[in-house]
DNA sequence: CCGGACGCTTGATTGTGGTCAATTCCTTGT
DNA sequence: ACAAGGAATTGACCACAATCAAGCGTCCGG
């Protein structure tokens, strides 16, 4: 199951990344545009850390302690009930936070993180930065904008749990990708597993590939990852995303 | 369908009820500890509005103009798909906020409100907000907080939807009821209407009756709005609710 | 007291998704 | 190139929930 298990390592020199993490910060969307002092001063709360894949960064039920930026790999944010069995309820992308929700709240975390491809991530110290946030208000500013994108992607998520089938939810999930990738391409390439996708979906793999093999009627083309949208309009038909799904 | 369709009608007088409103504010948990200060400034951008049950106050796809904070009666955030089909998202009760998460991304609304019982609140103006909260960090780190609490009851219900039935579902309702009610009470009522639960359970009606008759084998009665709960310790055995259900 | 409306329940049937098992396909290492 | 292991697909079967259709109870107005 688990393997390059690299436990998670800081990078070496405690000190010299300063300038990596502000480099970092300006290509981080939430935080691009925050002022120099600012940055300069979440630098000092800062730092930069790496992990293999299929590393468990955070724990069901622990404390947030930090707050993660995402430089680059992908995460899975999960669910583990009692039973056993596991949901995923996000994966995390380059440039997305983690853990804010928690951080605000100072409660136990809901989820459980899990890197899926070898990942770097800054690592913000929560007293640190609720520190600042008193003081900054740019950077409450940022932090509600980006608290706000997450909570919209769950009401989202709930919205096709209750009134979407499988086959319709991975419709809109595609169709949400094209428009995502370059401006309306047919042709892409989906960002990670199957397994995974299926378990963001809320089904299990083997639904996954008949919700895939159902949607061939409606112009969806698949060779392993790569998946081509021959009729968007007919797809488009058929999974009724939202009217304004941006 | 829609009954006593009072249309919504801001109090009479446009200036008297900032005494109200300032009392309103202090006894509203969100915003309880807040200076004096900024009470005063909130209190000049907001108004009080009433409605009568069954009547629209948002429209999906509508424009986030407002914050309303809810001082009494209870209402519904739902979604409505394009075959017609809607899904309740929240049952909003006195204390909570509505459209935070919206007007902070200053992007079209994603779901639609309406009242259930006839219902008071606070409209605060979005564009006088904003500006409040470039200036007054108290006021943002409520807010925070607000939205954080949010979040993390949606991720409870995509968790929920995911990882239990619907009879396991609504054993965890009854459970959080039992406990958020008066300490361990065993006795309680259902807070609406059976319809609506189900709605918010993410099932039909048929289906939350054939749950509540699957969760009499564990020690739940109930006659009419009237449930009592026998057996919390089965009935926790049974619906896994997360270990820290607070 | 009766009739009707509405909320809730119950039954029968159908459809969607989960589970288990077998097979194919693809990747990877030797 | 070949074998081995894992991922993806397919099929058979079962469980849960939606749908359609009665049936029951209560509340209200006549």
């Amino acid at each position: 199951m688990s393997n390059s298990a690299l436990l998670i390592r800081p990078t070496p020199a405690g000190r010299p990344d300063r300038t990596e993490i502000l480099q970092a910060f300006r290509a981080t969307p939430l935080l691009r545009d925050l002022g120099d002092g600012v940055m300069q001063r979440l630098a000092e709360i800062g730092k930069i850390v790496s992990a293999g894949e299929n590393i468990e960064l955070c724990q069901q039920g622990g404390a947030a302690d930090q707050l993660f930026i995402v430089l680059d790999g992908q995460l899975a944010a999960f669910s583990t009930a009692v039973n056993g069995t596991t949901a995923v309820v996000e994966v995390i992308h380059a440039g997305q936070t983690l853990g804010l929700a928690t951080l605000l709240a100072r409660l136990p975390r809901l989820l459980g993180v899990r890197t899926v491809t070898p990942t770097r991530l800054i690592s913000l110290d929560a007293e640190g930065l609720l520190a600042l946030v008193e003081q900054e208000p740019s950077l409450v500013t940022a932090l509600l904008r980006a608290q706000a994108d997450e909570f919209r992607g769950l009401v989202r998520q709930v919205c096709d749990l209750k009134l979407r089938t499988t086959a319709q939810r991975l419709g809109c999930y595609l169709l949400a990708l094209s428009t995502e990738q370059q401006a309306n391409t047919t042709a892409m390439r989906l960002p990670f597993d199957k397994r995974l996708l299926a378990a963001r979906l809320g089904c299990r793999q083997e639904n996954l590939s008949r919700a895939f093999a159902a949607l061939r009627g409606f112009g969806v083309e698949t060779h392993g990852a790569r998946v081509i949208l021959h009729d968007i309009a007919k797809l488009t038909a058929y999974a009724e995303p939202d009217e304004a799904f941006t």
